[in-house]
DNA sequence: TGGCTGTACTG
DNA sequence: CAGTAC
DNA sequence: GCCA
DNA sequence: CGTTG
DNA sequence: CAACG
């Protein structure tokens, strides 16, 4: 185990550097005033998070991207990220483990940043950098960080609270930047070594940001600090140099007002959240936070500028737009209702709670603003639909590259404002509207009508042979030209007029020409015609049994389901999969839903009260029908899924007996069990009609355990779809950031709890459950 | 030419 | 690890 | 299969 | 046989 | 599960 290990050295590094933001956490000293609260406030919250959270990993990223290549080629790769892997613990038993977990954990944490970093570093400035930095705090450094290939995460890593008694006030110049371009690297303690970013990179020269709070108390902030120092920006502590304010997640500006009138700031100074300096980082652009498409994403909420202004009425200007300066405005503001509803959706970030609305939502979430015509924002979801399924061209300020940006830096202390361009659009709009038609349709499913419906099928049903022959990214493909087809509004005739849309190619355009031609798909045709494919396709519909599996039993000769009772040979849940077969095909109607999620409800309430129960997947985007169920569990106050293992376990137990759960399918393995995958049956009693025309058809039904600070995330997550889903990922990684079940993780960010607030941080506007079908 | 969501259990 | 599922 |  | 991948 | 120690 232990030579093996190496490859995680960048996870352990990592891990250390989290135990230690942890360990800092409960620093408190202070002496900012009005701050100090907050930062207790939010110290406790991250610390909570960060030890309840696994989920940022550069090892997991490795190992999904590696999943997709080519098996054979990536299972060196996928092997290593699969080893790193700390185990969320798993539900049911296995104390001892548990300790371990904890160990590993946290080596989920780390930031893209870091390890790249990390990655770079030479090894012998490792150990020097850690010893040093381990002397500057004063404070021993729990096991010597990554002595050599040696450690592993076995070892026990107690995460000791040490009561940072060595707070060390930091001066002013230690804050600065230090020109050196640091050899060694922040590993451990990074109070000193930056890491410089390259003199390309240095956007943030000749700023000056004040931060609210304005100490590096908070791991995540500080983090934040780092990177913006290391890209050349200047921490102050004098607001009178300010450049920039920034303004930490979960401050709205009534928070800080009184701050703000009680310092002096440059009226030239801009007021931002905390997710400014990262864009400006990502695009490595300092541009202006009120002219982006992103609208207020930047802005403090409640900030009176963002209520006040309609959204178009600065274009690009500079400067002179008084409206992101800091200064005296604060006297007026705070009557501009704090909750900036209409004016932007942005205002998401305000900190309405909403325990989770546990169905499909109140209808009054809908009828916002009347300028709804302006086709001003697309939020980013949008932008990121298209992007995973859509439109290329607003994808351009993603842009990395740059090579221009950078040269302008001459100018003062002045914001630079580049306004980003202004897509004009109108397809987009087209795109939001195609999506709410097909949501409309309302309970009933929104396909069958359509301009292209009839091509649509067809490519639909070729999706189902691709998935047959394995060809994933070929499904992909299809899946996401169907998703660009369905939203158009006219039926598209032509291979020219198909290969000018997003997602469809020369390839793709000549069969849409084809079906719509000659009302026939011969490729289609043709691959259905091979004997044997109705075999594979009754096998691979068997839960358990993938297309590999299927195409084995096939060669070896099988056809029908007896056939595979008799002859092969079946996994556990290969064996439900078959004797089940056409109940776990069968659609669960819509009301037999509520009815299953109601039982397990009633059952769960005897147990505690005071844990919560959501029905998650196709159930809560408001299917009339869905595949399986989603039950989502919760409980106020916990941070860690451990602490709703007991009752899951009690929970399964009792509706095992009561026969209400009639198989597991899965949920064991040592740690990290934080679900139960099985099936079950509607109760005899609750079924409608007479008693003799009863038949249990066995469900799937899922359980899953989930920490309230992670509730947010795994809604996101088990609400779908899966289109939806992959777009929110995939926005959330070009932004430097991971979503998973568990939460949003990136440098200064770690939301888990709120799932607004996910899709706030991602610029995404929020829509309701039932508007996330893609 | 490489990427395409991210995580966890089974055998 | 490969395969499977969500 | 599409895209950057 | 238990662990690891 | 197969490979490994």
């Amino acid at each position: 185990m232990l030579p093996r290990m190496d490859p995680s050295l960048e996870n352990k590094v990592a891990f250390f550097q989290q135990i230690d933001a942890c360990r800092n956490c409960d620093d408190e000293s202070d002496t900012l005033g009005i701050e100090e609260q907050i930062l207790r406030r939010e110290c406790k919250a991250f610390y909570a998070a960060a030890s309840a959270t696994s989920a940022f990993s550069a090892a997991s990223v490795r190992s999904v991207a590696s999943s997709v290549a080519t098996p054979a080629a990536t299972s060196i790769s996928a092997s290593v990220a699969t080893s790193a892997l700390p185990l969320p613990f798993s539900g049911t038993k296995l104390p001892a483990s548990r300790t371990q977990r904890t160990a590993s954990d946290p080596i989920f944490k780390p930031q893209n940043d870091e390890l790249e970093i990390i990655a770079v570093t030479p090894r012998d400035d490792r150990s020097k950098e850690a010893t040093t930095s381990s002397l500057v705090h004063g404070v021993p450094v729990d096991g010597s960080i990554i002595p050599e290939t040696e450690q592993q995460p076995n070892k026990k890593i107690a995460r000791q609270r040490t009561d940072l008694t060595t707070r060390m006030l930091r001066s002013q110049s230690d804050l600065v930047q230090s020109s050196l371009p640091s050899i060694s690297m922040p590993k451990r303690k990074r109070t000193k070594p930056l890491e410089m970013a390259p003199e390309s990179e240095q956007i943030f020269k000749q700023f000056h940001f004040f931060y609210i709070p304005n100490d590096d108390l908070n791991p995540a902030r500080r983090m934040r600090i780092t990177k913006a120092q290391e890209h050349g920006a200047t921490w102050t502590r004098n607001s009178a140099e300010a450049t920039h304010v920034i303004v930490d997640k979960g401050l709205s500006y009534d928070d800080i007002k009184s701050f703000l009138s009680k310092n002096i700031f440059p009226p030239s100074s801009v007021l931002v959240n905390d997710q400014y300096p990262i864009e400006c980082l990502r695009r490595r652009d300092i541009f202006d936070p009120n002219n982006t498409v992103e609208k207020y994403q930047y802005k403090v909420p409640g900030d009176p500028t963002l209520t006040g202004e309609p959204v178009l009425s600065r274009p690009s200007t500079q400067d002179s737009d008084a409206s992101q300066k800091v200064k005296s405005r604060r006297d007026a503001q705070p009557s501009t209702h704090a909750t900036p509803d209409c004016t932007q959706e942005s205002s998401g970030l305000v900190p309405s709670s909403h325990p989770e609305e546990v169905q499909p939502p109140k209808l009054a979430t809908k009828p916002p603003k009347g300028r709804a015509q302006t086709p001003v924002f697309l939020d980013e979801l949008t932008t990121c639909i298209n992007a995973v399924l859509d439109d290329p061209e607003k994808h351009e300020y993603l842009d990395e590259s740059d090579p221009d940006t950078r040269d302008s830096e001459k100018e003062g202390p002045s914001v630079k404002k580049r306004s980003l361009r202004p897509r004009g659009n109108d397809w987009n709009a087209n795109f939001r509207q195609d999506n709410f038609m097909c949501m409309r349709g309302g309970t009933r499913d929104r396909k069958p009508s359509g301009p292209n419906a009839g091509t649509i099928k067809l490519l639909e049903e070729m999706v189902d042979e691709h998935i047959l022959s394995d060809e994933t990214w070929r499904v992909h493909s299809y899946r996401k030209a169907v998703a660009t087809l369905r939203r158009q509004p006219k039926e598209i005739k032509t291979a020219k007029e198909a290969a000018a849309l997003p997602n469809i190619g020369k390839s793709l355009a000549g069969h849409i020409e084809e079906i719509v031609s000659t009302g026939h798909f011969r490729k289609l045709d043709e691959i259905r015609r091979e004997p044997s494919r109705e075999a594979l396709k009754i096998f691979s519909n068997i839960y358990g049994v993938g297309t590999p599996t299927a195409r084995r039993w096939v060669e070896l000769g099988y056809r029908t389901l007896d056939d595979l009772r008799t002859k092969a040979k079946l996994s556990v849940n290969q064996q439900v999969g078959v004797d089940r077969y056409d109940d776990l095909l069968t659609r669960i109607p819509r009301a037999e839903v509520k009815a299953l999620g109601d039982h397990v409800k009633d059952v769960a309430a005897a147990i505690d009260s005071s844990v919560e129960l959501i029905i998650g997947g196709s159930y809560r985007r408001g299917a009339d029908t869905s595949g399986d169920i989603d039950l989502l569990i919760t409980k106020d106050g916990t941070s860690e899924t451990q602490e709703l293992v007991p009752f899951l376990d009690k929970l399964v137990e009792i509706l095992t007996k009561e026969e209400f759960l009639t198989t597991a399918l899965a949920s064991h393995r040592s740690d990290g069990g934080n679900k139960w995958h099985g099936c079950c049956v509607l109760p005899k009693a609750a079924f409608p009609g007479p008693k003799k025309d009863y038949r249990p058809i066995w469900r799937r039904i899922d359980f899953l355990i989930v920490p309230q600070t992670q509730i947010g995330a795994a809604l996101i997550y088990f609400t779908g779809n899966d289109l939806f889903n992959r777009s929110m990922r995939l926005l959330a990684r070009k932004k430097k950031m991971k979503l998973s079940h568990r939460g949003l993780y990136g440098p200064g960010v770690d939301e888990g709890k709120d799932e607004r607030k996910i899709f706030e941080i991602l610029g995404v506007q929020w829509r309701e459950p039932h508007e996330r079908w893609c």
